[in-house]
DNA sequence: GTAGGGTTAG
């Protein structure tokens, strides 16, 4: 970017305006790693040139098809089929990718026929992108076929049918295809590893990154990402500290500022506090990311009043809150029970920082209200909304009902969501027990034989936590531990304990 | 002559 400015002020300086050579070095500084301005200037440049060449219009295309304009490259392609250049084996690949970034099946079809016409039809790179271009829009069945007519397969060609599992409902068939790759790439670990870490299968995503560090590849951001997003949720703080060190090693503590909030964020879910904060306070520079992630880590461990501290630093500091800063405000200030606190920045949100709130927004509302036992607030507040109430609110309703212990209006939002979710076993139990501790015992009955009748069952919770070193899993009713009877007992006395100090957390 | 495809938060 520097560079580009320089050379563009030179030529101003010097009356080169029109110089070929110099707008296409600008272009191509401008359009890698573009931003929004870089590539309007580059653009801007590419339409003085009387006669661009192939070169430089497939230097626009890449920068189109990966920035948030995708269609402005199949736009300008339009105009190269009327009066520019002819395109060559690098031009449809760029094509496809902004179809695949749209979505664009029909057009992305049309692309190909363009490719065939040209003659690039059996390029490998204009088959690996109609695979990708595939799988991301209408399923693996399509992708599959042009990966089984393809002579030729590389890496590339592998990885593009994993990622088509991955991001479709097949995990196991994205692994089955990953063992038949004749040879594995960086990337094809971190494909799979990403998407058994998206399909919450953590467990997987680590063995195949040990496997991965076994065969000596070198993971790269990507990777890292999805294993420490693993460690966050398998709570395995011992393999999250393995992987700060090694990136730690070999970045010099210079990270990626998605990397720098990963670690922020595992360090939270870890229990880690310290560690999190001191990730936090020794990143270079802070984005609105890594103060997200700080927020949320400080709503989760129920520390509300540091958390507003921290957004009035980030406000001081000039970082500018997103729709998720706010997510992490709200459900902050709901774990504290800072409902005043919570409702003034509802307001802020739009009035101070302009943001809309969304239905996710509202949900955080209806959370701190009903939390706090404001249930018919929370109830008249849904009512008011301008967007339809989702099943998150619903759900929050029928949480706080059920500390509450308010039937009436649980039963409803329980209706509710048994009508959207007939299969959940979870929402029946909880109806359960409102009817229970109403002594309805006509309607537990009634919800009892429905259960039956629907045939759904409650899967059982599960958490897991790392404790020296070793990866404990915990499921609900698991009674197989010879230490059962003592932990049930101090349960027991820490909610006597609770019950002492008039606190009533809902345990059941 | 120059370049390309597969992984990428909160």
């Amino acid at each position: 970017m520097q560079e580009a400015k320089l050379l563009h002020s030179r030529i101003i300086v010097s009356g080169l305006h029109q110089h070929d050579i110099y707008l296409r070095q600008i272009i191509t500084a401008l359009t890698t790693n573009p931003n929004p301005f870089s590539l309007l200037h580059a653009r801007h440049l590419f339409d003085k040139i009387p006669q661009p060449s192939t070169y430089i219009y497939n230097t626009m295309f890449r920068a189109y098809a990966s920035s948030p304009h995708p269609h402005q490259a199949l736009a300008l392609y339009h105009h190269m089929h009327l009066h520019g250049p002819l395109p060559d084996n690098y031009t449809f690949p760029f094509l496809l990718k902004a179809c695949s970034s749209l979505g664009d099946l029909r057009t992305g079809e049309i692309v190909h026929g363009q490719a065939f016409k040209h003659g690039f039809g059996h390029d490998i790179f204009v088959q690996n992108s109609l695979i990708n271009l595939y799988g991301s829009s209408c399923g693996v069945k399509m992708a599959r076929r042009v990966f089984d007519e393809m002579g030729f397969r590389d890496v590339a060609t592998w990885t593009s049918l994993v990622t088509c599992y991955a991001n479709g409902r097949s995990i196991e068939s994205a692994r089955h295809v990953f063992d038949r790759m004749p040879k594995r790439s960086v990337v094809s670990y971190s494909a799979m590893i990403t998407g058994y870490v998206r399909r919450n299968w953590f467990k997987d995503g680590v063995l195949l990154f040990r496997d991965m560090l076994v065969a000596k590849m070198e993971p790269n951001d990507s990777t890292i990402m999805s294993v420490l997003c693993a460690c966050a949720n398998l709570g395995d703080l011992n393999l999250g500290k393995w992987v700060h060190s090694y990136i730690s090693e070999r970045k010099k503590n210079q990270f990626d500022g998605r990397i720098s909030t990963a670690l922020i964020d595992m360090y939270f879910k870890c229990g880690s506090i310290k560690k999190a904060l001191k990730v936090f306070e020794g990143a270079k520079e802070k984005h609105v990311g890594e103060w997200t992630a700080m927020l949320s880590g400080l709503a989760m461990h129920g520390l509300g009043t540091e958390l507003i501290e921290a957004f009035e630093e980030m406000i001081s500091s000039g970082v500018k809150p997103n729709g998720v800063t706010f997510v992490a405000l709200f459900s902050g200030c709901t774990h504290s029970g800072l409902v005043n606190e919570g409702m003034r920045y509802f307001d802020r949100m739009t009035i101070d920082f302009g943001i809309e709130p969304t239905v996710v927004h509202f949900g955080c509302v209806v959370d701190l209200l009903g939390r706090a036992g404001f249930i018919e607030q929370a109830v008249s507040f849904i009512r008011d909304m301008p967007v339809e109430a989702n099943a998150a609110i619903w759900g929050a309703i029928l949480t706080s009902c059920r500390v509450y212990k308010n039937v009436e209006v649980g039963e409803l939002a329980a209706r509710w969501l048994i009508s959207a979710e007939p299969w959940n076993g979870a929402l029946y139990m909880v109806l359960l027990g409102l009817y229970r501790d109403a002594g309805r015992w006509d309607d537990v009955e009634k919800v009892k034989e429905e259960m039956k009748k629907v045939g759904c069952r409650k899967s059982p919770g599960c958490s897991s936590i790392e404790v020296n070193g070793i990866c404990r899993e915990f499921v609900v009713g698991d009674k197989s531990h010879p230490l059962t009877f003592e932990a049930c007992l101090t349960l027991a006395n820490v909610i006597a304990e609770f019950e002492d100090r008039r606190f009533f957390p809902n345990l059941i």
